[in-house]
RNA sequence: GUGGGUAUGGCGCAGUUGGCUAGCGCGCCAGAUUGUGGCUCUGGAGAUCGUGGGUUCGAGUCCCACUACCCACC
């Protein structure tokens, strides 16, 4: 790997990365495709077509279905998906929180139970850095444990003394992986994840521990799970700084426009978020002027595409007023305009990021950005 | 024409032996949703209870007439 910060502004960076399926302009919005598939009938073409630039998948949820070692048999994610640029994976730690009550967390692993069919599952470490060799993935994620925002601290310090051991043994596996002959990609690469919730002592203290184990990368996660933007603004201004500034960083899961933007303005490289596809799939489309809700009746005979300019095969083609039939209909066609949109829209607003960032212009860009998100979209 | 049945928000229905501001589902109008179970959740608007009369302290509930629709028979 490669990763190369070609410009800064402040703590804000503009960099270049080289991977085993090319090249990753940063900072970089990754496009959701959970199960290998980006929910609302988009597929790898149309991402080709939107300016994707990584695809991230889940590793719990495609080892329940249709299984890793399938997957592995037939050539790995990007030829099983005909994707061929890079692929991030995340390694299930989330699920241990997000499906929290059918789980059971001890020091080798967690013990989950299908969402599928039921059966009992065990995933620690060793488990998920197998499963995610399996897949291929251009970027493999540690697997921790992402406790609540506001959970306390005789939780918090536990959890994350532990997803500190879990690191190192995913490290080791890693390595263990990457040398054997028939590995998919031997290249793969792994993000170690910071955690502490919003207490800013162990946020920083867990920075420094896993910043000495020389990972490729640095995710920032355990944000935006109930917590306030303020207290997310002020965790990443208290801990980014502890990540090495020649590795990528990678705030998970996150977010709005606004919020990639102040994640940006801190220091972060790698976003992901449900947000444009789900929201999509829920009628809302996000726009320079803020987001809109075209369920809304006042969109019922309105001709405007959702955004007057925008590129995107929705924009280039159809009405507000036929796309939220489709949404009122319940037709897939009205998901999969909404999805590409807002995927184009995210896409195209890192674009933005990145070259007012290439071209000086970073403080003057955020500040107009955030003034027109927040203007109100009509 | 005869017999029976049904009439309660846009649609489909609950409404106990008559008792406080008439409920529910869907739909509609809005709002949530941050390392995704195409979900889920939260609000809101909207009904002269078919019409008219009667009994009663009190009627969506009981009585009478009328109207509309459904079924059967002629």
């Amino acid at each position: 790997m490669k990763y190369e910060i070609l410009t800064t502004s402040g703590r804000a960076k503009r960099a270049h990365m080289e991977t085993a399926h090319g090249s990753i302009e940063t900072p970089v919005f990754m496009n959701v495709a959970t199960v290998a598939a980006i929910k609302g009938a988009a597929s790898t073409e149309d991402l080709e077509n939107i300016g994707t630039q990584v695809m991230l998948c889940n590793t719990y949820h495609l080892h329940v279905r249709p299984g890793d070692r399938l997957v592995r048999d037939l050539g790995g994610i990007h030829a099983f998906t005909s994707w061929k640029k890079p692929v991030l994976t995340d390694s299930g730690g989330f699920q241990v929180f997000s499906l929290a009550g059918i789980r059971k967390i001890r020091e080798e692993g967690v013990t989950f139970q299908s969402h599928v069919d039921g059966h009992r599952i065990f995933m620690g470490p060793e488990e998920s850095m197998q499963i995610q060799s399996n897949l291929g993935s251009t970027i493999a994620m540690a697997f921790d444990e992402c406790p609540p925002a506001l959970a306390d601290r005789s939780y918090i310090e536990p959890s994350v003394e532990r997803t500190t051991r879990w690191l190192i043994r995913c490290k080791k596996e890693m390595e263990r992986l990457n040398s054997l002959e028939d590995t998919v990609n031997k290249e793969q690469l792994l993000f170690g994840i910071n955690q502490g919730g919003i207490l800013e002592d162990v946020r920083i203290r867990h920075a420094k521990e896993i910043a000495e184990l020389d990972l490729p990368g640095y995710a920032v996660g355990g944000l935006a799970v109930g917590e306030s933007h303020e207290q997310m603004y002020h965790i990443l201004d208290e801990t980014v700084p502890y990540l090495p500034k020649d590795r990528p960083t990678y705030l998970m899961g996150v977010g709005t426009p606004a919020n990639i933007i102040e994640g940006v303005d801190r220091g972060i490289d790698f976003f992901d978020c449900v947000y444009p596809t789900r929201n999509g799939r829920h009628g809302h489309a996000y726009t320079h002027f803020g987001r809109l809700n075209l369920m809304n009746q006042r969109y019922e005979r309105d001709t405007r595409p959702i955004e007057e300019g925008c590129g995107c095969p929705a924009c280039r083609r159809y009405s507000r007023a036929y796309i939220r039939h489709l949404m009122k209909a319940k037709e897939m066609l009205g998901m999969r305009l909404l999805v590409l949109h807002n995927l184009y829209f995210y896409n195209h607003l890192m674009e933005e990021i990145r070259d007012a960032l290439d071209n000086g212009r970073w403080k003057e860009y955020k500040y107009n950005m955030l003034e027109s998100l927040n203007s109100g979209a009509e």
